[in-house]
DNA sequence: AGAGGTACCTGGCAGC
DNA sequence: TGCTGCCAGGTACCTC
């Protein structure tokens, strides 16, 4: 489900009901998700203040006395506010209750999301010490795409979606930036010039920031911190338009498989 | 070192 | 209607 701008959503959604507030109790219902969730987690949490809400790539990082806790979403997951308890669904798996009655709800029907805890230096957390550079930031530039990518044969979708050359790019935005920038999705990464990285880097950050102000792609379920669903999905370029007319020449938009994972593109437009 | 495949899990949908 | 197989917004981990 949620790509950068998903996450980012959720988290200007929740951050004016979690911020300063104090964690009464955790909730868990189903503690197997990507990793177990681990059962001192509560104890870690109980009484702590939140002081921060933060992202790095797709990962939530949640600052209370003490540590962090982090959350990622995986391919389902969704966080909600609700002011008033509601009975939890059979995929409500986390419940955070806040001071107040407030109460934070982790859904997540696959359980590819996490939940974890962690007392050290966020930035040296094994998920998180290696991470390539937040796209929206001034560390992501041409310079440094081209420069990571000489010699690298694998395709340039592939590339802009490993977490390690950069964060929060998944399939859909991958597809869209492409599109955006005319480059072919199956391109090897090492032989596109420094000029197409610049329109590249340009466009990745365009479609994100578009989608972030749209709320995100609600494709079938997601929802932000509020419940609301994202409007970006009237926005796609490529992403689920197979046979559709590009909104550029006019010819039919082309799916194929690429690194196991669906992709979209103007056969015309992109080379 | 880099590239590719596998695994985790459930629900929805197309096709028979 | 009901079954089967495939697909889905992610990514760590394994092998070659």
């Amino acid at each position: 489900m949620p790509e950068l701008p998903e996450v980012e959503t959720t988290r200007r959604g929740i951050e004016p009901h979690v911020l300063g507030k104090t964690i009464r109790q955790l909730d868990v219902r189903q503690s197997r998700l990507r990793w177990p969730i681990p059962r001192q987690l509560a104890v870690h949490l109980k009484g702590k203040r939140i002081r921060h809400i933060a992202r790095r790539g797709k990962y939530l990082l949640i600052a209370v006395d003490g540590g962090t806790l982090i959350i990622h979403l995986g391919m389902s997951g969704s966080l909600r506010i609700l002011d008033h308890p509601k009975p939890a669904g059979p995929h409500d798996h986390v419940d955070l209750l806040l001071t107040g009655g407030t109460l934070l709800r982790f859904t997540d029907p696959r359980r590819f999301g996490a939940w974890l805890w962690t007392s050290g230096a966020i930035e040296k957390h094994p998920l998180l010490a290696n991470l390539g550079p937040e796209p929206l930031s001034g560390d992501f530039t041409a310079e440094y795409l081209h420069r990571s990518s000489r010699k690298r044969k694998a395709s340039i979708k592939s590339f802009i979606m490993n977490s390690h050359i950069v964060v929060g790019v998944g399939n859909i935005y991958a597809n869209e930036a492409l599109f955006r920038a005319r480059i072919h999705p199956a391109r090897a990464a090492g032989r596109i010039s420094l000029g197409r990285y610049e329109i590249l880097v340009t466009s990745i950050k365009e479609v994100l920031n578009a989608a972030i102000e749209q709320g995100g792609t609600t494709l079938r379920d997601f929802v932000g911190g509020e419940g609301n669903p994202g409007y970006f999905k009237q926005q796609l370029m490529a992403y689920g338009r197979t046979g559709e007319p590009c909104k550029n020449c006019g010819a039919p938009i082309r799916e194929k498989r690429l690194g196991q994972r669906s992709t979209f593109y103007c056969s015309q437009c992109q080379r």
